[in-house]
DNA sequence: GTGATTAGTAAGCAC
DNA sequence: GTGCTTACTAATCAC
């Protein structure tokens, strides 16, 4: 799946409808105010149609911001799920192993235990039934 | 983040290229073969920029049908992820009962065997020193 | 109005 | 040509 590769954009976007003010880059048009933007477009003198043109121009501009870094938050959320992903799978075979090392434990005193009861028994030595079946 | 819910279409597409073959439906449209497509197109004697706009309706019907079927597919991953989490973490957390009862096991085990060694001490039994630290 | 998300469109790529 | 994926647009929603 050789998908996740950034596409590169041979063919240009479509032109916005005609931005009316050459002067203003898009990147000037976003970050300005909404304030400063009315004031700049009554100064120049734009008719009703070009300020709303350029209002649109300029939400549209938002718009293609605000789909990239959804598409960004997508992949990150991806991403992390899988790294927690991987991460309990890790978690789980260290457990394995610690459940592995406490089961040897465990054989070790029972083989303790039954060595000493062995004993007992070679030496014809009682032992109370309380110890024998605690 | 109530985000998950079907989005209706209050506005109605736009239309695509109008359709010059008004009693074909567009479902009938991306079904039928190309074979059959063209040989109707040529039957009802369309001009070459009408067979043109035809194709072109096609293929963006199944285009978009695609993009559904890789969003679908999208949040279908997703699910599974989660899903795959939530296992790994009941088995991390069943494995943790395991842990605790083995460790329990252990501790019976070694009380056994030192219930034993202070019977003897008590008793002035001496114990074989490889019985006592195997 | 802003930011996020969704369905749809077009372009690109792999087959 | 088909199918999938991506960037982008417009619509919609929540705030």
């Amino acid at each position: 799946m050789p998908q996740d590769i950034k596409r590169e954009r041979k063919v240009p976007l479509a032109p916005l409808s005609p931005c009316p003010i050459p002067d203003i880059t898009d990147d000037e048009l976003i970050s300005i105010s909404v304030r400063d933007l009315n004031r700049t477009l009554k100064l120049r003198g734009l008719t009703r149609d070009e300020i709303v043109r350029m209002k649109q121009r300029r939400r549209t501009l938002k718009n293609r911001g605000y789909a990239a870094s959804c598409r960004i938050k997508r992949i990150e959320q991806k991403d992390e799920l899988e790294t927690e992903k991987t991460q309990e799978w890790h978690d789980l075979e260290a457990m394995q192993s610690t459940n592995e090392r406490i089961r040897e434990d465990t054989e070790l005193w029972m083989c303790k235990y039954e060595a000493l009861k062995k004993f007992a028994l070679a030496n014809k030595i009682a032992i109370p039934p309380e110890l024998e079946h605690p």
